[in-house]
DNA sequence: TGTACATCAGTGAACGCGCGTTCACTGATGTAC
DNA sequence: TGTACATCAGTGAACGCGCGTTCACTGATGTAC
């Protein structure tokens, strides 16, 4: 056995052909939806047989996770790279660019979006251990983000927005406190407030509810992304003047 | 051939077991998800054969459909009976009550609101045509709400809400027409994105995406829902001071 | 009131399908001496 | 450099399962005269 230096010829190709199946399953997510995924289909697309696959995953659920966590890696990193992409200190962009990535990516990859945050495919039961930490990865993003404008003062909630009750702030104490955020209560309620209205938008758009009254949706959703920002205490004329040169 | 007079003992017969046969599909939903929903296990269930159940409806998909159906007027009924617990000038409780009923209304049938609202079976379309007016409805008690607010000068949404665009004002003016609405174009958007932001946070909760670092989301509910109110202008002072006593 | 007939509910067998997973196996790829 | 061996990728057959749907059928329920 060699000591972990570079990969071997065998486990380069070993990597790169689990990584095909993802690639195929993914694809076959995206047309089908997640309830559907066979193994066999897989192997048919890839022209093997299903038995084979089992040198790359134990079973279909370990594939399933797999692509779960995958599909959330590419989600934070969409948000990240959005955030990146606005200057350090301009805290209002980032977290416009924030918001506009969120749905974007939901858009581009609607089964993914369901995948991670939506129903559940039917025999399976995503092991926690594993897709936590990955979710909290993205919100993660938003946190740091509103955090970062909190320091700079550009955050003011107070003035616009209501008091959380005694009840809910010991509830976002306990979460601050057990996944060790620097970052203060009321961030964290902005975070979830923010989460949960860019996620009602994104679902019912990416599940086609607001297609027959409304059809597109990007005007309601840009409206309701600087909606929240004032409603935090943001600035948003940076944004506004941005938007439109 | 009788004459369309009460029903006979068959008649009666076959829309009670037809009843019977969407009770234990709900049943199965409700456990299992709708993805899983099986004719056989239903039939099993039932102590029948399976191709008996083609006596009652002329596919899987027609099942499908019918219990989308239903689902959507237990939805709107219970809207509609919140709504009505209220005495009829007091708005602001009004639709508070609806606000809380579309929550407790998930939370007891998460399946039923997710086949609703959330991810399409497998390999099931839902005929626009039947599905789009019952959602309609749904939809309504929430825009009937916002317009008898709005009708009574309890809504002011312009002192504390943006202003749509010109873009999605011409999208919301359209769906106004096209749907023969009597309320203002303000109350449609009102009405949608209030829709949306209930949405985000019921849907996330039933499927537990809140549960792994805030547990239980009442408290935030209400904190939203009243947040909301405050937002479209509506004196919640009332609500408060009931919720209190 | 009784008889002949039509309608309907439900059965049981079968069709054809696809699925996940196991197993013993063949060849190829890599390793050790 | 060559040979013996171990490891791994992938095959093909099979198991057992459940599914939606069709079909010809049996009995029971209702109807007409």
């Amino acid at each position: 056995m060699k000591h972990n230096s570079e990969p071997t010829r065998r486990e380069s190709r070993h990597t790169s052909t689990r990584d095909e199946i993802m690639e195929v399953a993914r694809k076959q997510i995206a047309e089908q939806g997640a309830a559907a995924l066979s193994l066999r289909e897989i192997a048919r697309q890839m022209r093997m047989t299903a038995p084979a696959l089992y040198r790359y995953f134990k079973d279909r659920d370990d594939l399933v996770t797999a692509l779960i966590v995958t599909a959330f890696r590419s989600f934070a990193d969409t948000l990240k790279a959005a955030r990146d992409s606005q200057s350090a200190d301009d805290h209002a962009n980032q977290l416009f660019a924030i918001a506009l990535a969120y749905r974007s990516w939901a858009r581009a990859h609607p089964q993914d979006y369901m995948l991670i945050f939506g129903t559940p495919i039917p025999g399976y039961k995503a092991p926690a251990e594993i897709t936590q930490p990955e979710a909290k990865c993205s919100m993660d993003v938003l946190i740091d983000a509103l955090e970062a404008t909190d320091t700079a003062g550009e955050l003011d909630p107070a003035s616009t927005y209501a008091k959380p009750s005694p009840a809910l702030l010991a509830q976002l104490n306990h979460w601050r406190k057990e996944f060790g955020y620097s970052a203060s209560t009321i961030v964290l309620y902005l975070a979830v407030v923010g989460w949960s209205r860019l996620h009602g938008l994104v679902s019912l758009e990416i599940e086609n509810q607001f297609e027959p009254f409304l059809g597109d949706i990007d005007e309601l959703y840009r409206n309701q992304a600087l909606e929240l920002m004032k409603q935090f205490g943001v600035d948003t004329t940076a944004v506004t003047r941005k938007k439109k040169s």
